[in-house]
DNA sequence: CGGCTACTGTAGCACTTGCTACAGTCATCA
DNA sequence: TGATGACTGTAGCAAGTGCTACAGTAGCCG
């Protein structure tokens, strides 16, 4: 084991962008390996298997899709801020990490380990996160949780659907109708 | 080849089955045969590959969850129509087809073939089907479109999330506020 | 009968998988 | 100096992958 963990972070670092760029799915680590310059023995040196690299690169993903989040200004309001998150996860860097939490998600979904662990742990900071913005947008911290459920959702259903309509003007108009309805669900009473 | 499909249509049906159960990720012709009482021998007899196996999977798995769509009763009005449409998915027998179809939209959002291809015609018949029921419901044909755009994301969106909070209140509240959205979408001009 | 077609079992190929045993190198530190 | 510990290359294993070649069997039709 080593003792200090410089490389290994760097490793995972690296290995997280392989991944976000080839998938989870069909992930091996010799051709991963192969493209970080070092061999999957190496690999296998700073982790303790392949479910240790995979789940440490999805916990890297999800704590630069947090940043990137937490890094947005507060919008001037809360329809504001639905638009603006989505905008913020069609960058090219947060649109990859969404695109490999899917997946990892969608793994999850059959109980999978190492994925439904960690996809759900993932998935309670990124909401704080989205919730967080919400407020620092004007909605209520008490509604914040109810609003970001549906934000959330629809959110995740829009990257599933992306690739197939990319750009659609249904899917612009389908964005604005989601920033009304999280404004109607932090505003009104309910 | 054989000259009627009979027995090739069989298969497909109880691969179906199988696939429903344990996920295409990772999807093996030899344990699927031994559950299928036959060989993967035979399985590549009645399909060209294990890719033509998966398409045809796919496709049996989205006409069984467009016929259950399509026989549900009109609802009585569009807010009832997202809430029985919420309910119908839920059933065991849809919830499973939902889970492999974002599986394989999931799939396809790296762009791996077959999965791709097949998911995005699955998606225009689903939509197709989800449009006609809001319709029936008492939705604007003009506007089922728009309206449709936001349900399905949120609904997969929905699914997605589901085994992470099973049952969980916030999530039924989500779903009676994105049934009045959808009804804000039917309704209004906009 | 003889041929044709649908179907099936056996065996195996070439390849990839995660993972490990073993033997080393090299810098640091007592 | 010599030992310790971090790191790395080579080689290989056992298992599993999709797929194929080959050799059948059984039933139908002329």
């Amino acid at each position: 084991m080593p003792r200090d963990t410089s490389r290994r972070d760097e490793v995972a670092q690296a290995a997280t962008d392989y991944v976000l760029e080839h998938g989870l799915v069909g992930l091996s680590l010799r051709p991963l390996a192969a493209e970080l310059g070092t061999s999957d023995r190496m690999l296998l040196y700073h982790f303790a298997s392949k479910d240790d690299l995979v789940a440490t690169v999805l916990r890297v993903s999800n704590d630069r899709s947090v940043a990137e989040i937490r890094a947005l200004p507060a919008s001037i309001d809360v329809r504001a801020a639905v638009l603006d998150l989505w905008a913020a996860m069609n960058t090219p860097r947060l649109a990859r990490c969404q695109r490999m939490y899917v997946e990892a998600a969608a793994l999850g979904l059959f109980g999978r380990e190492p994925y439904a662990s960690v996809v759900r742990e993932a998935n309670e900071i990124w909401i704080g996160a989205v919730a967080d913005h919400l407020v620092a947008s004007g909605t209520p911290r008490e509604r914040s949780r109810r609003a970001v459920a549906l934000l959330d959702a629809a959110l995740m259903g829009f990257q599933l659907d992306l690739p197939l309509d990319a750009g659609d003007p249904v899917l612009e108009q389908a964005v604005r109708d989601l920033a009304d309805a999280v404004v109607a669900i932090a505003t009104h009473a309910g």
